[in-house]
DNA sequence: TCAACAATGAGGCAGCCC
DNA sequence: GGGCTGCCTCATTGTTGA
């Protein structure tokens, strides 16, 4: 195992990059002597960053249009916002977008604005706008039935598209159901137009996509501007149709999950596929890695899947790679040909992890595995009651005793101590099992509760680790990290033990614990790159994000797993699928993803 | 105030039987 | 194929007690 640390250097003793530096000064946070800026940026390593003067108008207008806004538009977004607020008139922006829109997807890629009838139109478009822009401003005052449309047209969607649907579901239809209803008639124009790829009336029909994209602050919008996975639409060959038939269930085509749960193989039954060809979209740079839970609500994959370039997801459990299983799906276009694992081996049973409870395993008790690691633990009491029902038998208790016992183990993973002692996992342990160096969570006011939920959270660090391995050997001079939903830094730790340098990491993560963990982990391993990490990912817009590419020379690999609160099965109240308050952060994650490839690709 | 604890349910799927 | 059962699940909320 190469040791990215090998030097050992402090990383005060860094001579940093001054054109680097330059350019973070240039970032619109203000920053100052302190570590963490107002806006919840912090530098670590990178030295202090300074404010800047803001943009100019003129440079605020090319900055947009760069983006594949028309200026005409952009100049109007400016006039209604203030110039300073690049978020609200980015906002601004894709909801003209979504509302210009006709029901024939706009050309993929617009090349030319100023020269098309398009500018005209815009123009004629923008003042109805203001009548809808107030509207918006004024829903409180609007009938269910017109807020219900303006959602959809906030979604991406006309109002034509909106009213028909609404007319085809009735007065009471959800959100959910209308956008299904959109989908499922887009779907049948999409097979009308395409009658030449579909020979068979049995054969799969095309996936409709995503003709919506999130803005990040609440609602959806139409960014068909540079939106690369519009031209999946015309670029996805039959042959890719093919693949995903494969993959699909092939009646409903709704994603299933894989029995075993390997995805494209597991250092223990190797990659079963060699191969795999990617939606043209889908291709990088940057090299982008998404994970979630696997048993999410119906429906939730196949959203996901869509939006991030219809790449196939990959579920894996990970208990092919330690000795507790976490069922997870990845959504990446990294190669998997040559793919390696973490050495050694982590131990893959509970008696290879935690030797000590051997002794006292009962023989009726045949877990080898533990169940998912989940953010809370058994308690005291529970284990208290459970050695009272068994200090009455000498030796193995009845059956009814036995699956009371065994229940509760697994619903808890509680293992053997002591004579009749269970107790749950402690806090290294988990660690362990997920791959994370010793007390990797400890210390820094951090209570044991919060521990369990930061590590509940995670990534399993060898499973991530043997996705990215194949990275090594395309960077071998380090990477480029956008890391977001960081957690306590999974991605950072699995890439440092592929010893694959971390030259920059941009990471955002809500929780200051699980900044400061990663914060403490990348001092303590003496990363001898810049780690900039932000509190919220609104804080990462275009502008923002230009910046940090201009000044990072781009990103590598964008990886996140945004939280799954409102998916896991666990939830009980409020499992509302990528709706949800916390879930719907995967638009986010979509949003600046696509926003870092258009960046990029501008840029080459 | 905060950590620990206990009570809380449902979606989805596999397996089985008819 | 349909119905039934059992199992599993990156959790949330309110209460208790130190």
């Amino acid at each position: 195992m190469v040791d990215g640390n090998a030097s050992g250097e402090a990383s005060d003793n860094i001579d940093w990059d001054t054109d680097d530096e330059l350019e973070i000064q240039n970032f619109p946070v203000p920053s100052s002597s302190s570590l963490m800026n107002p806006g919840g940026e912090a530098i670590v390593g990178a030295g202090e960053a300074s404010s800047s003067t803001g943009c100019s108008n003129s440079k605020l207008i090319q900055h947009f249009v760069g983006m594949g806004f028309p200026e005409k538009m952009v100049a109007k977004a400016i006039e209604e916002n203030d110039e300073g607020n690049t978020e609200s008139i980015l906002e601004t922006l894709l909801t003209y977008s979504a509302l210009e829109d006709t029901p024939q997807q706009q050309p993929p890629v617009i090349a030319d604005h100023c020269s098309s009838e398009y500018d005209e139109n815009i123009l004629d478009d923008l003042s109805d706008l203001d009548s809808w822009s107030k509207d918006e401003e004024n829903s409180d005052s609007l009938s269910s039935k017109e807020k219900t449309l303006l959602s959809l047209a906030n979604m991406g969607y006309t109002v034509e598209e909106a009213s028909m649907a609404m007319n085809r579901c009735g007065p009471d239809a959800s959100i959910a159901e209308l956008t299904d209803s959109i989908c499922a008639a887009q779907m049948a124009n999409t097979t009308n137009v395409r009658p030449q790829e579909l020979p068979d009336e049995h054969e799969p029909k095309p996936k409709p996509r995503p003709n919506h994209i999130y803005n990040g602050n609440g609602t959806h919008s139409n960014g068909t501007h540079k939106r690369k996975f519009f031209e999946s639409e015309l670029l996805n060959s039959k042959k890719q149709m093919e693949y995903e038939s494969m993959i699909m269930n092939g009646d409903d085509e709704t994603i299933r999950l894989p029995v075993p749960m390997i995805g494209y193989g597991v250092p223990t039954d190797p990659c079963l596929t060699l191969h795999r060809s990617l939606p043209e979209t889908a291709i990088g740079p940057p090299y982008f890695y998404y994970e979630n839970v696997a048993l999410a609500p119906k429906g939730v994959w196949d959203t996901i899947k869509r939006f991030l370039y219809d790449v196939e997801p990959e579920f894996v459990d990970s208990k092919c790679f330690c000795a507790a299983a976490r069922k997870r799906g990845y959504v990446h276009n990294l190669p998997i040909r040559n793919r390696f694992p973490l050495l050694p081996f982590p131990p893959r049973t509970i008696h290879e992890a935690l030797p000590l409870t051997k002794k006292w395993w009962p023989s009726w008790d045949s877990r080898t595995k533990l169940k998912f690691l989940q953010t809370c633990i058994g308690s005291a009491k529970l284990t208290e009651r459970i050695r009272k029902s068994l200090e009455d038998w000498d030796d193995a208790p009845p059956s009814h005793v036995q699956k009371y016992v065994l229940d509760e183990c697994r619903k808890w993973n509680l293992v053997w101590v002591g004579r009749n002692k269970v107790a749950p996992l402690e806090p290294d342990e988990v660690e362990m099992l997920l791959g994370f160096p010793k007390n990797h969570t400890r210390g820094g006011g951090i209570s044991r509760t919060d521990r369990y939920k930061s590590l509940g959270n995670s990534f399993q660090v060898d499973t991530v680790a043997y996705h990215l391995s194949t990275l090594k050997d395309i960077f071998p001079g380090g990477i480029n990290l956008l890391s977001l939903f960081s957690g306590i830094g999974g991605a950072e730790v699995a890439l440092h033990r592929l010893g694959i340098p971390l030259k920059n990491v941009v990471s955002v993560e809500k929780s200051e614990v699980n900044r400061n963990i990663v914060r403490s982990w990348w001092e303590q391993t003496n990363q001898q790159g810049n780690l900039i990490d932000f509190d919220d990912v609104q804080q990462l817009n275009g502008d923002r994000l230009e910046h940090l590419i201009n000044s990072l020379g781009g990103f590598d690999l964008v990886v996140g797993g945004s939280p799954c609160n409102n998916l896991a099965g666990s939830n009980r109240h409020s499992r509302d699928g990528l709706d949800g308050k916390e879930s719907a952060l995967f638009y986010d994650y979509f949003r600046i993803l696509d926003l870092v490839k258009c960046i990029m690709e501008k840029q080459h």
